[in-house]
DNA sequence: TCTGGGGTCCTCCGCCAA
DNA sequence: TCTGTTGGCGGAGGACCC
């Protein structure tokens, strides 16, 4: 069974610092330097990643700009470039693909690799380690840290004990020997509120949770727990897997300052919904629920969500959304956050289903004509009239 | 201290139909 | 026809990840 196979073939590779990484090597003159990436300073941002330089002040990934500054009033707050990250994460993962084609894609700036059956290529899994990282420091300048394991969960674990630039093992023999220290919040899933429900039951340690029975804490936690004791074991039985199919799309933002303008709020959801039937159209999906996410300047936040029948049109969506967010807010109180996001997303719609697809199908045509044109001439030339405010642009 | 944005997954609850 | 059970589904909220 694959879950059982103890050898070293899981390989899990995370960038140090990635974003603010790219920034001190596209401008060397800020090497060395507290460089924090994220939401401008004074505005309600958080930060996104800081280099090493910043952390030695305290600052850390999604802590609020302003108390950053605090901190670190010397650091340098950069912006987010996405687009020049991912260009750059390209890179990175074309290299790791010289290794293997079984490579899940994290995030912009991780992988698993499974090198199963590879070896005999490119040598032991420690030395597939090391050349990945001497490449992607000569190639592109940038400091990986590599785990390799049995499996996924002691993978990453690995490639965070020795951050950064670490290159770290964890075998069969020393899985249990090297978990038993750590807090629970190394698990997997494990967050603050899981962490505050162990420590309640006593546990604040993977060893302690290794040293429980087996069904005790299932019996405590349901399924969770069970899923964190095999955890604490070092029981792990998920696949590498290379390709996943997108379950949702979404775009929020939070404003500036909160909003109570109904007509604002109308026109930013019709932007959110023409923004993400675009995308919906370019990959050929269709989505069957709406959701709109409404945070509250309290910072409560709620979601409303509708069923429609398949659909990647504009106006579709943005009936649905505008009918979302008539039923759940009046104008009062004032809103942070604003949100709109698309779930249920097939490849192929159900024409059997519905005469609202009819009405999908009767926009559609209208919607790629526009798709078309932002394409070759950017998305501000064309926009329909509900688009428009208030002074004619 | 004052909390982003883009996601996934899980749980709970109410409704409905078999 | 009425009642209880069960399972699927939609909707809401929350925890967690990077």
């Amino acid at each position: 069974m694959a879950g059982d196979n103890r050898s070293l073939h899981i390989i899990h590779c995370d960038l140090d610092a990635f974003f603010a990484a790219v920034e001190q090597n596209d401008n060397p003159e800020l090497k060395g330097k507290p460089v924090i990436v994220g939401g401008s300073a004074g505005s309600r941002g958080v930060v996104s990643t800081c280099s090493y330089e910043a952390r030695k002040f305290g600052v850390r990934s999604a802590m609020p700009t302003a108390r950053a500054r605090r901190l670190c009033p010397q650091g340098i707050f950069l912006p987010v470039r996405m687009h020049r990250y991912l260009e750059v994460s390209r890179q990175v993962f074309a290299i790791l693909s010289d290794y293997t084609p079984l490579i899940e894609p994290l995030s912009i700036d991780e992988a698993f690799l499974d090198i199963s059956g590879t070896q005999k290529l490119f040598g032991s899994p420690e030395d597939i380690g090391r050349e990945i990282k001497q490449r992607v420091k000569s190639e592109l300048g940038l400091t990986i840290s590599v785990g390799i394991s049995y499996n996924k969960f002691l993978a990453k674990l690995a490639s965070d004990l020795e951050k950064p630039d670490g290159l770290c093992v964890i075998p069969h023999e020393k899985a249990l020997e090297m978990l038993r220290p750590l807090p629970v919040t190394k698990l997997w899933g494990v967050g603050e509120k899981t962490r505050q429900a162990l420590e309640h039951l006593g546990l604040t340690t993977i060893g302690d949770i290794q040293d429980l029975p087996p069904g005790w804490l299932m019996e405590r936690m349901g399924p969770s727990g069970q899923h964190y004791w095999e955890l604490a074991r070092g029981i792990d039985r998920r696949q590498v897997i290379t390709h996943e199919e997108r379950k949702s799309i979404g775009r929020e933002t939070t404003f500036p300052d909160d909003v109570d303008d109904m007509l604002l709020l109308q026109r930013t959801i019709n932007a959110f919904a023409a923004e993400l039937c675009r995308k919906l159209r370019r990959e050929k999906l269709y989505c069957s629920t709406v959701t709109l996410k409404l945070r509250y300047n309290s910072f409560k936040t709620v979601s409303r969500s509708k069923t429609i029948a398949p659909s990647h049109a504009d106006m579709v969506i943005d009936e649905a959304a505008q009918e979302l967010l008539r039923m759940s807010y009046s104008g009062s109180p004032p809103l942070r956050l604003i949100g709109l996001s698309l779930g249920k997303l097939s490849a192929v719609p159900d024409w059997e289903q519905g005469d609202l697809f009819a009405e999908t199908s009767k926009y559609e045509k209208l919607d790629m004509l526009m798709d078309q044109i932002c394409q070759r001439f950017g998305s501000q030339v064309i926009r329909r009239g509900n688009q428009l405010n208030h002074r004619g642009d």
